[in-house]
DNA sequence: TGGCGTCGTGTTGACGTAAACATGGTGACC
DNA sequence: GGTCACCATGTTTACGTCAACACGACGCCA
């Protein structure tokens, strides 16, 4: 066995460094460009003795369109950018794998950044490196960090947001973050718990929020009294924390989480100090990740449908993109789409201890 | 509040379909597009009151570059395209992302193609979409199913695999799936388990199939029987499946799952069926996920390092990039890195049983 | 004072593609 | 038998950018 020859792009017919172009087919064939164009966008006015020399042309020489042209000339490239935070790490790669697929379903590819900070200024750097590579429209999944300045993104340039603070200033699309915080408490509240206590995620969460104000009217909507809540990070690691704390505490019977990560670690806790799950506390996530249904027991959680979301997404951005309208600004509030969520109710959540 | 009133590109400054461009800002700052093209690159020879003139023309006119003329002025997109299969499903989104974060910080930018099915006819399609995008070089990942038919990828493209079936065909960069399952299987043993069962992913799977290979070697190496293998598919689902029937087997004290997720289905199979982790049966799993060390019990299993082989990844591909040559082919072996992995134990894995 | 570099800026052309228009040959219809 | 329509194909041009070169003005040194 040789060693690995590499192969130069000189020594490939008689081609620099690109490939083949429209000229080289053309040269080739004994064409003009133009039938060659013609041929490679399969236009049918072509004689088929014709088309057959410029289709041996092609594939002699490995001719590939050049996008980056066709792109120029056309002004598009049906390319979206997606912009998402922590893409392994949270439920959000859900939407993500959807929105890629709905793009996909569209003729679309879609140029993905993930940030590591959701915050105002990282987004917006991420946003403008993207507007630099070739993006027909932007989709931002959960930017967060409460903070009021606006988001600069380049002009002319389509967007939707899903989950981020954001809503409001760009069409969006999002799961009905209150209605399932609020059936996950209710529905503890249901079984008999007195109260519910909650572990939210970081306070400059949009999500987080909601789910958090949801869970806090659930509570005075039944005349519940309202625990002090305990701030974690999305992270599995923040809810094992928070989970010690409210395992020491005989008194918390039912625990709401804000996301599936922070109530695996929540149930870590919980079996670490003896308590049973779900005979002495019930616990409740949110997201419905892959894991959860496997977890032990199996979680009880809030199910959103990721794919719906990801769809219309990519819909809502495509008809920008399409008419060339973007929709913007103060008075987007009746373009914020609400996807509905639904109780998946396994098996760690029960009645109270007698 | 009004209605909300889209706007339309006509009504903003002098400018049709597109964004304004060089000759147009150009134009309204007095000076030639080269001068623009000049301030928009950060070149310096340009006097800073011309500069100044300039930026302010840009800014009025809220110009941004356009990239199609750029890359083809340049021949390049500096973009990457990235294959893999269910992003959201498996493991493999950890490496994903370390690959997006290589590509970042290379000054690339990444374009996704998720397939649903790791076929060699499935993979060709979207390699083929991918190109008639705009990408500089191709990061395959995980392209299952052992046909022997190779992969039709546009000339002169550069590509890396890890994890797929391509892996002597192109240059690769992969963890070391068999010494991960050795280790594992040989922390079983080493507890004094007189054999150890597997749980492995589906049979056209290369990872799979060297996870299952390996583990067999060291079972015949220590001189210990070697039971028949369950086959799952990589889904916590068929995990699940498996476990049911190993839990009712009580000769079954050792089980390693090809991977987390069907760990996960092993560990709720044996809750359910009374048989206690790590009291009565030892588990393993295999990638790390995220939530493995919050299952219950925290799960012992086989760590890859996603960044590295992310980070490496990129490298090897941008290395035949910028070198305008491409390795491939029948001599690849050696160009095959392997990074290490290491074995995590925690608390799902003790002795057998007395 | 003349020649020569240097600096800031303008002009030309090329990247690969495809729309718009031009051409030339064939057949049909009156 | 002449006009016209149509078809296959060729020619020109523009998309936006930037490298290469051209050019004029200024200053320096002989």
């Amino acid at each position: 066995m040789r060693a690995a020859v590499p192969v130069r792009h000189e020594e490939v017919d008689a081609v620099e460094g690109r490939g083949p172009s429209l000229a080289d087919v053309a040269a080739l064939a004994g064409v003009s460009t133009q039938t060659v164009s013609r041929v490679s966008m399969g236009l049918d006015n072509v004689r088929p003795v014709t088309r057959d020399k410029v289709l041996a042309a092609m594939a002699q020489l490995g001719y590939a369109p050049n996008t980056a042209a066709r792109a120029l000339r056309y002004g598009s490239f049906r390319t979206i950018g997606v912009i998402a935070h922590r893409l392994a790490r949270t439920g959000e790669s859900r939407t993500v794998e959807a929105v890629v697929e709905a793009a996909r379903r569209e003729g679309y590819t879609v140029t993905l950044i993930d940030v590591e900070s959701p915050s105002s200024d990282v987004v917006s750097a991420a946003a403008t490196r993207l507007s630099h590579q070739a993006i027909d429209g932007l989709v931002i999944i959960r930017a967060e960090t409460a903070t009021p300045d606006t988001l600069a993104l380049p002009p002319r340039l389509p967007v939707v947001v899903s989950d981020s603070r954001f809503v409001g200033h760009h069409p969006a699309v999002g799961a009905d973050q209150g209605d399932g915080a609020r059936s996950a408490t209710q529905h503890l509240l249901d079984l008999g718990h007195r109260t519910v206590h909650h572990v939210a995620g970081p306070a400059d969460s949009i999500p987080a929020q909601l789910r958090a104000e949801a869970w806090r009217d659930a509570l005075v909507a039944a005349g519940s009294p309202v625990p002090e809540l305990v701030e974690g990070d999305w992270t599995a690691a923040s809810g094992y924390d928070a989970g010690r704390r409210l395992a020491a505490d005989p008194e918390v019977t039912a625990v709401f989480c804000a996301n599936d990560e922070m109530a695996a670690g929540v149930l870590r806790a919980l079996h670490e100090a003896g308590r049973a799950v779900p005979g002495d506390v019930s616990v409740v996530g949110f997201d419905d990740v892959l894991l959860a249904g496997y977890l032990w027991p199996p979680l009880t959680t809030v199910a959103q449908d990721f794919d719906e979301i990801g769809t219309r997404l990519v819909a809502r951005l495509l008809q920008q993109v399409r008419s060339g309208e973007i929709e913007d600004d103060a008075d987007a509030e009746d373009l914020h789409e609400v996807v509905p969520v639904s109780l998946l109710v396994r098996q760690s959540t029960a009645p109270p201890p007698a």
